[in-house]
DNA sequence: AATGCCGCCAACCGCGAAGCT
DNA sequence: GAGCTTCGCGGTTGGCGGCAT
């Protein structure tokens, strides 16, 4: 426990007959230059470990006990724009160290927002899936020809239908990280007239972890039948409740209502596929598929492919949102039965987010 | 009661920046 | 400008206490 190093300096916890002889000498003289203090103030200590006893536990200033929870608000925004600079951090909390914020971070907050589904590196929702990137892998699969499924070819254009669905899912998810604190939104807030006050940012956090947690903390990330489907915009819709930042959520309701409209016209489709030996496999590990479909699946998945790869929409950057829907609505309006697709993607890439 | 595990947090360590000679 | 010293910051460590087995 109690160390003496090579200079016979002693290292260690600090006994309350050292910290009287630190803040006698600070209070009488200031403290100066910080190696020479120990040997003035009759200390066996490194001049180092006199600044540290007192910069984080000594000084009268400091403010003990929990953090409140508005502390708490203020350190998780401060964080998402500061990141680990935690003397920045602790010049905003008066009477809290960096070390006690960094501590607190460490074993508090950092548990906390990954609970809550945020990362609390980059302050987003947490994915584990590669969103847009897996549009090509998961349209293939909409031309489907499973080896294990014996009436292939009404499956197959199901599948094209669950496709869909799941592509829906996924710009959801998209929309959704979209709008996460970053540098330039906080900034924008901070230069704006409409500056939110701490607790709406916390909202606004625990939002994103709300509309991720809806949406991936299924088995499979997706909802296997109808029902679940249904049930699941369902919630989406009760939670979304975003705090008034900027505007409408226009958009998002038109994302739950095409969702419930679509699932509910397809709902056949969802629960047949969804109950046939065919498995709808985790939207990040995409089977490999064999082409083999009718004229018109295999059509309209190679368009969408080809429309994918001529318009490089793969991209996790939440700012290349509006360019994504564009070549998509393209490729729906081509089925004329799914007008209302067309609606939707036009909709959903029409209309402005808040904070983005 | 003994032991092991785990979370918390004070303290240490290493490094880079700033200041001084 | 180079070399040295001092300071401050962020990452890491290790002791302590609480809890479970």
């Amino acid at each position: 426990m109690m160390e003496i190093d090579e200079n016979d300096l002693k290292k260690g916890p600090w006994t309350p007959e050292e910290d009287q002889k630190l803040i006698d000498y600070i209070q009488k003289h200031g403290h100066g230059s910080w190696r020479a203090l120990p040997k003035l103030a009759g200390l066996n200590r490194c001049g180092k470990s006199c600044r540290l006893r007192w910069t984080n536990y000594l000084r009268p200033d400091i403010k003990r006990g929990k953090f409140s929870e508005e502390e708490e608000h203020i350190i998780i925004n401060l964080h998402a724009v500061l990141g680990n600079k935690w003397s920045a951090i602790a010049s905003h909390l008066p009477g809290r160290t960096d070390n006690e914020i960094k501590n607190f971070w460490n074993t508090h907050l950092k548990k906390k927002l990954l609970q809550m589904g945020i990362d609390p590196v980059t302050h987003r929702p947490r994915t584990d899936l590669d969103l847009l990137s897996n549009l090509p892998q998961l349209l293939a699969a909409a031309n489907l020809a499973n080896p294990w499924v014996d009436n292939v070819l009404r499956l197959q254009s199901d599948a094209t239908q669950l496709a869909k669905i799941q592509v829906l899912n996924n710009i959801i998810q998209v929309l959704s990280s979209a709008p996460a604190p970053n540098m330039e939104a906080i900034n924008h807030f901070r230069s704006s007239s409409i500056l939110p006050d701490q607790h709406q940012l916390y909202e606004y956090l625990q939002m994103n972890s709300k509309l991720e947690g809806l949406l991936v903390n299924g088995s499979i990330g997706f909802p296997s039948t109808h029902d679940q489907m249904q049930s699941k915009l369902s919630n989406y819709e009760a939670n979304f409740q975003l705090p008034q930042l900027s505007g409408d959520h226009q958009p998002a309701q038109n994302i739950i209502n095409g969702l419930k409209n679509y699932t509910s016209s397809n709902s056949d489709c969802v629960d047949q596929v969804a109950n046939s030996s065919y498995s709808i496999p985790p939207s990040n590990v995409l089977p490999n598929l064999v082409s083999a479909s009718p004229d018109q699946c295999s059509s309209i998945v190679s368009q969408i492919e080809n429309q994918i790869n001529s318009n490089d929409i793969i991209s996790n950057d939440p700012s290349s949102i509006s360019t994504t829907f564009e070549p998509l609505g393209d490729i729906m309006e081509n089925e004329a039965s799914d007008s209302y697709w067309k609606d939707f993607i036009e909709q959903a890439s029409s209309q402005s987010w808040p904070m983005s």
